[in-house]
DNA sequence: GTGAAACCTTGATCTCAATCAAGGATTACA
DNA sequence: TGTAATCCTTGATTGAGATCAAGGTTTCAC
């Protein structure tokens, strides 16, 4: 059993006629190099992503600068969500940070069996309902004023960050300087 | 025809049956003053509400300090949604912000709703759609470093909510204090 | 295994928004 | 309509994090 099985059997809790029926339409995987672009800028993204292994940043540029929105590494869904629902260009690039395989599937056989089976659609509203949840939570993370308390926010909600993600990128992503991050882990 | 079943077939475009549904479990109004609460910190969210008028704020306590999330006003849904959601006590606060109106939905009644008619399924997926892409646009207004920036989207985007709501909270939800929004609004 | 690139850390300086303060304008409601 | 409360504005000062700079360390690819 492969690990996009395990995860839509085991941890989504799909029953195997669903996850059968989605496991068909996904595609062959793909390997990025660090550095290799997943989605770039303006291109409208038509597959939703797993990640198999590896490591991934989603980026926005804000007045100039690149900004990391987020992380994605194995066992986790990716793709420029907003172009991915809306079917507009992204705003957003996505980046391999270290070397990464992902398989994904098409955004015109994923809504398709979404109307085809109910439990997939309901599946896919709780992993809305927790992905709303997920951002309201990084809302306050962002709202915290003092760079130590967000540090330590993540921390708390996401040890695992540390051990994956160069320091750098996490300070992006905390909204504030290699510096700062540097001088307040200790 | 009132304005909740406007908002139901027209604005949400929900066929007459499912609103019919809806409107039916939906509870009488409740009036708050300015200051009042319609959900306080550490209280189970039971109901979603819909303002019919009135302007609302969503609170979060920040380091000792009252950080303003987001508003509600006519026309729109409000609710602490993570305690709604999850079923668990509030880390939020909604009070008025001045006279307001609305009805609330049971949250028991609305999943029932949700199991028992496909459409209105599909239309809170399609809600919670929209919910997250709003949140991720309030995401990188957050992350915007200049202040003056932060005020120009906010105004782009909803420039109603400058007529509707004192400016104080506005800056507050800017992540300003109102000296800077003051400064930079000329 | 080795070299080059990427990354992290520490120090010095600077900048811009927060804070503190006070007067004036609006708003609410009795 | 009067009056108190709330809100907005402007000025002066302060402080925390950004920026700039440079050395040392780790990581990665060949």
């Amino acid at each position: 059993m492969d690990a996009l099985t395990r995860y839509l059997e085991q941890q989504l809790q799909l029953p195997q006629e669903e996850a059968h029926a989605l496991l068909r339409h996904w595609q062959k995987p793909k390997t990025l190099k660090r550095g290799g672009f997943l989605t770039r800028q303006g291109q409208v993204e038509n597959h939703l992503y797993y990640i198999q292994e590896g490591t991934m940043g989603i980026f926005y540029d804000i007045e100039e600068n690149e900004q990391v929105v987020g992380f994605g590494y194995a066992d986790t869904l990716i793709c420029s969500f907003p172009s991915f629902i809306r079917n507009y260009p992204s705003d957003y690039y996505i980046q391999a940070l270290s070397t990464t395989e992902l398989i994904g599937i098409a955004r015109s056989d994923f809504y398709r069996l979404l109307g085809e089976y109910s439990r997939i659609e309901h599946l896919w509203l709780q992993m809305l309902e927790e992905a709303l949840l997920g951002r309201i939570e990084r809302e306050i993370d962002l709202l915290t004023v003092s760079p130590r308390e967000r540090i330590q926010r993540l921390l708390n909600r996401s040890p695992h960050i540390f051990q994956l993600i160069p320091n750098k990128y996490i300070a992006s992503y905390l909204r504030m300087t290699p510096e700062t991050l540097s001088r307040n882990m200790k």
